[in-house]
RNA sequence: GGAGGGGUGGGUGAGUGGCUAAUACCAACAGACUGUAAAUCUGUCGCCUGGAAUGGCUUCGCAGGUUCGAAUCCUGCCCCCUCCA
């Protein structure tokens, strides 16, 4: 049938084992799908959307999700990422970040079919035999097996023993929970494995593993992810995120066509040709992605007013419809106080201000330093004019622009208040 | 227990007495151009001094010391890594 094949077919890297996982589909009884998250970082980004929109795909089959919160395997940290110097996260911290992740899961998810399970449920009651014994079922040369212990053990960094512990643990998650399938980018290939082979010494039938591909961050070259702040989540302002999505490498328009919107095959297949035969700018075919995406998380009355706001700003380099305001007024002593209504700012400087006060005290600049190196660069707009070192009188309604994206417009207050 | 290596600006990583606020690369930011917050090119990228500087101050794990002068030498401390056992 067209609709499964288009499901093991498309934002799929690796199915272990297509047969086998093909079958259990044909035989039609509801399937218990695995999805792991570590709450240590509670961001959901675009990268997670390509699983995600699988899993939904199978749950609109009639399949299960069994949604696991490792608020265990968070305190070791997942070292896929190298990194594995993580701080332990306190018991409310956890949950506060489940509850945030859970949020924006079910974005994509379906809650209905979705059932949440925490890791502490059967580690918590973990002891020391029982750690040992797990461990008894496994040989240092297998963990080795695993391409980036590997890396580092030939290269002679250092791998902590918590480290090797935490593909063990995901493993175990996959017996206690009877996983069928569990989900996750290719990254996760070992740990997924290492679930198979203890499920099965555990006398489970193996389960399958559906890997996805993992989509490349804005910056067009390393793996989306929050750490190397090249991620777009899911939960951004719409102009953000569409701005965002403007902003990755061309060659990167057809993976997110592919992997996180639901254009069907067809259309993908026309977009592709446009762009392989230059008939199209790809500019359009870009913002026909922003759309899409933006639409999709916040609906498509913010694509829209996201897309009209970029080409305001961007395209047209006006000033947007609506700024940031901030409060000001002139104090007894001839100083300048400046203010937000929400109290994020309070702060004065004194008068005749300078340009790099003003933007040092707005906090457009982070030092009076940078402040006066924006403004030598040309980057500093008052009132659509280009501001030089000498001082300059403020006014109400002025706007000020720092470089491209960063607006301000300046309210005077009544004295009084 | 023994031997050795290392901690430098957001990241990687040079530098082993003054020419070093500290090479280079990445990221970031800005400008130009443009088809976009793409690409490309150029510039900036510790703080302060009311343009600015061959000006001042602070910075190279921490604390002292030597010196006219230290990221660079010495002493103590903290932390990390590798190898042998």
């Amino acid at each position: 049938m067209a609709i499964q094949d288009s499901l093991l077919r498309r934002s799929v890297a690796e199915i272990i084992v297509e047969e086998e996982l093909t079958r259990l589909l044909e035989r039609g009884k509801p399937l218990r799908l695995k999805q792991g998250f570590d709450p240590s970082c509670p961001d959901i980004h675009l990268g997670h959307v390509v699983g995600l929109k699988k899993l939904r795909q199978f749950q609109e089959m009639g399949h299960q999700v069994i949604l696991i919160v490792g608020d265990w395997t968070a305190q070791i940290g997942d070292p896929s990422g190298e990194s594995y110097t993580r701080r332990m996260l306190s018991a409310a911290e956890v949950s506060a970040n489940a509850e945030t992740y859970m949020k924006q899961f079910f974005k994509v998810v379906d809650k209905a079919k979705t059932e949440v399970r925490w890791q502490s449920e059967w580690l918590a009651k973990f002891n020391l035999t029982d750690i040992i014994e797990l461990t008894t079922k496994f040989t240092v040369a297998q963990l080795l097996a695993r391409e980036d212990f590997n890396r580092r053990y030939v290269a002679g960094r250092p791998i902590g023993l918590v480290e090797l512990l935490y593909p063990l643990l995901q493993a175990y998650d996959s017996v206690e929970i009877c996983a069928d399938v569990e989900f996750g980018g290719i990254d996760q290939k070992f740990n997924c494995l290492m679930g198979r082979e203890l499920q099965k010494i555990a006398g489970q039938p193996p389960q399958q593993i559906f890997l996805v591909p993992l989509l490349l961050g804005i910056d067009g070259s390393q793996k989306m992810s929050k750490s190397l702040d090249n991620y777009i989540g899911i939960s951004e302002p719409p102009r953000e995120m569409y701005g965002k999505v403007m902003s990755i490498p061309d060659h990167l328009i057809l993976d997110y066509f592919e992997l996180v919107t639901d254009v069907p095959d067809k259309e993908l297949e026309e977009l592709r040709d446009e762009l392989h035969s230059q008939a199209v700018n790809p500019m359009i075919v870009k913002e026909h992605l922003a759309y899409e995406i933006v639409a999709e998380f916040c609906g498509s009355q913010a694509a829209q007013d996201a897309s009209e706001h970029f080409s305001r700003v961007f395209q047209r380099r006006e000033v947007p419809e609506e700024i940031l305001p901030i409060l000001f007024r002139v104090t007894k002593t001839g100083a300048i106080h400046f203010s937000t209504s929400d109290g994020s700012l309070d702060t004065q400087v004194s008068s005749p201000p300078y340009p790099a006060d003003i933007l040092h005290a707005l906090g457009l600049a982070k030092s009076r330093s940078e402040a006066r190196r924006l403004i030598s660069q040309g980057a500093v707009e008052f009132d659509g004019k280009r501001v030089a070192q000498a001082h300059c009188p403020i006014h109400n309604g002025m706007v000020i622009k720092v470089g491209k994206r960063r607006f301000v417009k300046l309210i005077e207050k009544q004295e009084g208040e």
